[in-house]
DNA sequence: TTGAAGTGAGAGCACTGCTCTCGTTTCAAG
DNA sequence: CTTGAAACGAGAGCAGTGCTCTCACTTCAA
């Protein structure tokens, strides 16, 4: 995946500006925000001239997705870490810690996140090279309900008949965990999916603000109403 | 609210014109996006210097703002109308009518979505003007939680314990429907609410194109499923 | 050694949000 | 009806942006 190590003297040098580059340019987002990020305050930053920076990232865009991309991973890799920590049974627990992780980061990183799970700015349509890192948490949590199912875990409320038509529709999701995930409990891990991702853009992008006080607690108690519904215990 | 009719034909042209600007920043909005709107070209497209749109708008973020709050209120329009062709005691109409109309809307207008529920780009914190008109949509389903529960339904996992910290914390919640909704049935009316922008979110910012084919199918079905979890039937 | 490729700097283009000034028009108080 | 203040539109201009082009220079591999 990653080019092999670079040899030669140019070759360093690129690697070391682009990442002096893309360090400069992730703290600038993460102080004023992605509509504040140019290309000649980098520049500035770095004491080079704009035009020079272009020899590293073709468009702003670019440099802006590459930001995307190292948010993609750093939240992946926070997700992955809380999630390890915990027993490999203890399903209930993996879910918190997956859903306390991902809200951590978020409000660690909120332009990040913005930028992420908000309106995606460049462009309108995410370039490709973002989708497999934007995978690392549905991934997580799916393969964390495929093993739950598979442990005898089933959701408490009866389950509802899952007609063709959705059985095909969420077709990928069902490949991906090699059909070990039954419909009903997969429509029910999208279904927390959103609920998940759904409660962090509301609280972060300022809609829950007039009706809940205490985000910390209350995302808690949504979590674990969530993990019940899923049958997971507590 | 509104201001009076106005009267002096400055008043009626004042008016009218800004309506132009509003209709032409609209149209600037849904063709390309907020980061192409501009108000240059605003005042182009009615023929006009740029530096008199600014005796309308004082900033762009201004003009920004009120296709915000115009936004806010197209859609919650649109929900009330779906809403009321129902019959008050088919609940799970209703609820159906509510989150059909909210994603009918989104995918219709995607641009006025993403300004609305993606990440907010004026400033990060979404100004105060736009807080009322932005409830409408969570107000009309705490209320429809609320009836709900006055009639009898009840969600048909077991209740979980609100803990008092909770109670507290989405305090402004209960109040806004005068203590007529127990805790419990809050929190997952809240939960409710995260799913449903969550899940359009996902969808319209492109997070499910790699594991979900039909949208439309999909999201009724999770839209069914929550109706089940709430007890309103199905 | 040589020649192509990579690199940095500077000037410049087209565009943006926004301000200031200067005449003109509207409107209401006297 | 007069008059003076407020509102208004147009134009020039400033500082900033993304991005391109050209020109010198350095690196590197054949």
């Amino acid at each position: 995946m990653a080019p092999p190590a670079p040899r030669t003297a140019r070759a360093v040098a690129r690697a070391e500006l682009t990442r002096a580059i893309l360090d400069s340019a992730q703290a600038q987002l993460a102080e004023t925000g992605p509509a504040a990020l140019s290309v000649r305050a980098v520049a500035r930053d770095l004491d080079m001239a704009s035009s020079a920076v272009y020899r590293y990232f073709a468009t702003r865009d670019a440099l802006l997705t590459a930001l995307i991309i190292e948010a993609y991973d750093d939240l992946g890799d926070q997700v992955d870490r809380a999630v390890a920590e915990r027993a490999d049974d203890d399903f209930l627990g993996r879910w918190r810690a997956l859903a306390h992780a991902v809200r951590d980061w978020a409000v660690a990183h909120p332009h990040q996140y913005a930028l992420t799970y908000g309106s995606p700015v460049p462009g309108y349509a995410a370039p490709t090279d973002t989708v497999v890192p934007g995978t690392r948490v549905s991934s997580a949590l799916i393969t964390l309900l495929s093993d739950a199912e598979a442990a005898g875990i089933r959701a408490p409320q009866r389950a509802r008949r899952v007609p063709a038509a959705e059985k095909a529709a969420i077709g990928p999701i069902l490949d991906h965990v090699g059909r070990r995930l039954s419909p009903g409990y997969a429509v029910r891990g999208l279904a927390t999916w959103a609920t998940l991702f759904g409660h962090i853009s509301l609280e972060l992008f300022g809609h829950m603000h007039q009706g809940v006080l205490d985000y910390d607690v209350h995302f808690s108690q949504v979590v674990d109403q969530v993990g019940a519904d899923l049958g997971l215990g507590g």
